[in-house]
DNA sequence: CACGCTTAGTGTATATTGTACACAATTTAC
DNA sequence: GTAAATTGTGTACAATATACACTAAGCGTG
């Protein structure tokens, strides 16, 4: 086809915000480029698109090969396609977020791999091309996301003490929430398994460990329950009280 | 570079769901293709993204293309680029949704406006492409919008009254809303002028008209506000009265 | 012009959820 | 055994959501 011809003319890319957390607060892992443009600049690790691969799988391919991981919280948030967002030609992108453990990454021997750093979000400076804007998006998503669903597990080790999962909470949200609040909300959701067993090697009263329950939360979600952080369904959604009939009133 | 003209090889387009409201229901504008593939099929009206276009613009240009309405409400939703999605080669698309007066919509002389025609969004059958998908995510979209911004309004008449509001909410929610619930929630969000006016040439008690007043949203909006179907500000955010203090109190 | 039809408009009581708030318990380090 | 650090826990009140039914107003008809 004619038209088709004429309008093959764009590259396009995927771009990976990958999210973890550790020493508190949330990180980003970020390239040093070495090539034009913005040779040393800090970037968001991303790649073309191959023809016959869909984007999703163009995501994934990109994150494995810098982490090493496969099976993590992968979503795509936006498309980026600015004329000039490319100096060298027209280039699209569609911009993915990842999750994942810090605790689970390791250095992988890719030459891309090598030149990874993780940095705080609430730090990172300057990068290439407008992937500050990306950034932002991502970010924005996660913090959406982080109420309607329980995705903060993905980003802690499987123990973890209701602290620590506080403590992302407020990473992400960039708000302190109220720790008996916080912990009555959560445990209401009833997605934690207590693993009854405590922290080793603190120099303090050592937390209890919990795990996500990732099987609860499937039967959960099937049975159409959502888990808004400010809304936890009470336990019978099928059963409500016939209430007490009161005599028909008038309103003025 | 070399690297690029290897990946010099897919073409991308805009799709757009435009949403208007008529009849108590919500509908969409869809195209019944005059040619190949899917030649005869209905489908969302879309193009080519110019090489010198931005993808917001692009999908500006096609909605003006065909309804002559521009400044309506247009937002970027999802990109679908499946590898075989387009019979004829690698397309990707990016799906924008906006919303529309359909009292305001007016046939345009262009091809393409002639075979257009409002389908109820709840009775659209088998589209062309992966056409339903792309609607679907739309209808989420916008279902998940109408909750947190009052974009209801871009689908009114200027003047309506408060019982078309709320079919158009159950419309959206596809669910139904208790009238004196509704209206409380509404008002209570102050952003609607009583026009003092009631409907004429009804058989039945007339209604009272209102309009939406945009610029005390954006007031509001800056101060920081949220508008949350289920979540109505109080109208003082900023004192918090002292409350009574209490006598410490042991737990457990 | 009285009556019936149709839709508009309105308040209150209860249930549920959000929020503010402080101290005793447990462990380690010294 | 005492200090330091952090965990773990309940309740009162405020705000919001929800359930629910009758009168008001205008039109059409006989």
């Amino acid at each position: 086809m004619n038209e088709f011809n004429e309008y093959f003319k764009s590259a396009f890319t995927v771009d990976n915000v990958i999210f973890g957390f550790d020493e508190g607060d949330l990180k980003v892992l970020l390239i040093k480029r070495g090539e034009e443009p913005y040779h040393g600049k800090w970037g968001l690790p991303g790649y073309f698109v191959y023809p016959n691969e869909d984007l999703d799988t163009a995501a994934k391919r990109v994150l494995e090969e810098l982490t090493g991981l496969r099976n993590v919280f992968l979503e795509q948030v936006k498309t980026f396609g600015t004329v000039n967002r490319h100096p060298f030609g027209r280039v699209i992108t569609v911009a993915y977020f990842s999750l994942i453990k810090i605790s689970h990454y390791t250095l992988q021997p890719s030459s891309i791999a090598r030149k990874a750093k993780w940095h705080s979000v609430a730090e990172v400076e300057d990068l290439a091309f407008d992937h500050n804007d990306i950034l932002n998006a991502c970010f924005n998503r996660l913090k959406w996301l982080v109420r309607s669903r329980p995705v903060g597990f993905e980003l802690l080790p499987p123990k973890f003490t209701l602290t620590e999962l506080q403590h992302l909470y407020e990473a992400i949200l960039e708000t302190k929430l109220d720790k008996r609040n916080f912990r009555k909300k959560i445990l209401t959701m009833d997605l934690l398994v207590d693993l009854e067993e405590t922290q080793e090697g603190v120099a303090h009263r050592p937390a209890r460990l919990y795990q996500f329950d990732r099987n609860r939360y499937e039967q959960l979600l099937a049975e159409g329950l959502s888990f808004e952080l400010k809304e936890s369904k009470r336990k019978e959604p099928t059963e409500r009280k016939p209430r007490t009939r009161r005599k028909p009133q008038q309103m003025a």
